[in-house]
DNA sequence: ATCTATATGTCAGTGACAGACATATAGATG
DNA sequence: CATCTATATGTCTGTCACTGACATATAGAT
């Protein structure tokens, strides 16, 4: 076999991270890269179909496992109840990604090209929650509602999260679960209505 | 004042909505779109700032207009309920655009980019809705959360809507709605658990 | 009739990305 | 050990999205 591919991609993910740190997504070229990890530009859209991507590696990791949960879950579950067993099987392995996470939301957060495609991969993965959610019976229209409603509740329970990792990721997502289920109520209790 | 600036806008609109249904949107290419509104590519990227922007002019009407909804709603109101009344309300204006609205969506749909650049929008109007529940008194984390599941309920009318015109969008907003207080049941009765 | 603000034209340049073709290297094969 | 091959990479060239700088045209105010 060839030249180290696999080595090639790390070095030009790496490079990325630290050239967006510190010049910014759009100041930094794709030839600055490559050059940084040692190889050319062409090189560069080999490994990744156009700049953003580079900085979204390993979604796909995450969809596989979810889903795969989602599928395994008891057939006895709600749509809602699937989800919440899938999301707290991952868990761990993104409690285990946030030092690398971490700067790419950075990042993202200064970037508006970066944040659109964040949003289309956050999509893309409820989509395929909402096919493997199908999957378990649940019809289709309804399982894409289901769908969106369990991926809001991930992403508030990332947040929090991220803002306080003292209590872990699975307490985020427990008192974030009973916050869907506390949104019809009326508002009279203005701080979450649902928990002790 | 200077040339009719809004007509050029409005013949780059629809020259963008005619080659593209033609020849796609990667084979159009921006300086034929202004060459066919009769104008120059230069002039095509001062009304617009990217290609794909030509395709989603008006969204921030209708943002505005769910803006205001919201915050008119009584204030007994539920966050899902004053999303409700205020979908309710701009139904109209989005039956009325559904001409305009049905092309575009099959371009889309044939486009990853564009659907990415939909995304992006769908999620800023989310956004946009939930800064308006917060000045309802909505605490912020749980009014994104209540954006987040009421722009799903949304979809999921719109969606039904287009595929089912003939009952209107109120009443496909309806059965959406009902489908969301569902959600948490067990899968026990397969469709809609909610109505008659 | 002139004057002005604003829309548009013109020109040149940068950078993302793709096709075509040549070259280099790790490992299989003899 | 020499060769051979699949695959990764380099090189070159081209298209197109998008931008800055500067010139020009036009509808309306004076």
């Amino acid at each position: 076999m060839p030249r180290n591919k696999e080595d090639a991609r790390r070095r030009l993910v790496t490079a990325a991270l630290e050239l967006f740190g510190a010049s910014g997504f759009d100041q930094t070229t794709a030839a600055q890269i490559a050059a940084r990890a040692g190889v050319t530009e062409r090189t560069f859209f080999r490994h990744f179909p156009d700049k953003r991507e580079v900085l979204f590696v390993g979604q796909s990791i995450l969809g596989t496992a979810l889903s795969q949960a989602i599928v395994e879950a008891p057939p006895e579950c709600s749509p809602i109840a699937a989800l919440r067993r899938a999301f707290v099987s991952v868990a761990d392995m993104l409690e285990q990604n946030r030092q690398f996470s971490e700067p790419r939301r950075h990042i993202i957060a200064a970037t508006p090209a970066l944040q659109e495609r964040e949003v289309a991969k956050h999509a893309a993965l409820t989509q395929m929650v909402a096919e493997t959610l199908q999957k378990r019976g649940v019809e289709s229209r309804r399982a894409a509602l289901a769908a969106q409603a369990g991926m809001a509740v991930l992403s508030y329970a990332l947040n929090g999260w991220f803002a306080d990792p003292s209590s872990g990721l699975v307490h985020h997502l427990d008192r974030a679960f009973e916050e869907l289920q506390g949104l019809s109520s009326p508002p009279d209790h203005k701080w979450a209505p649902a928990f002790k």
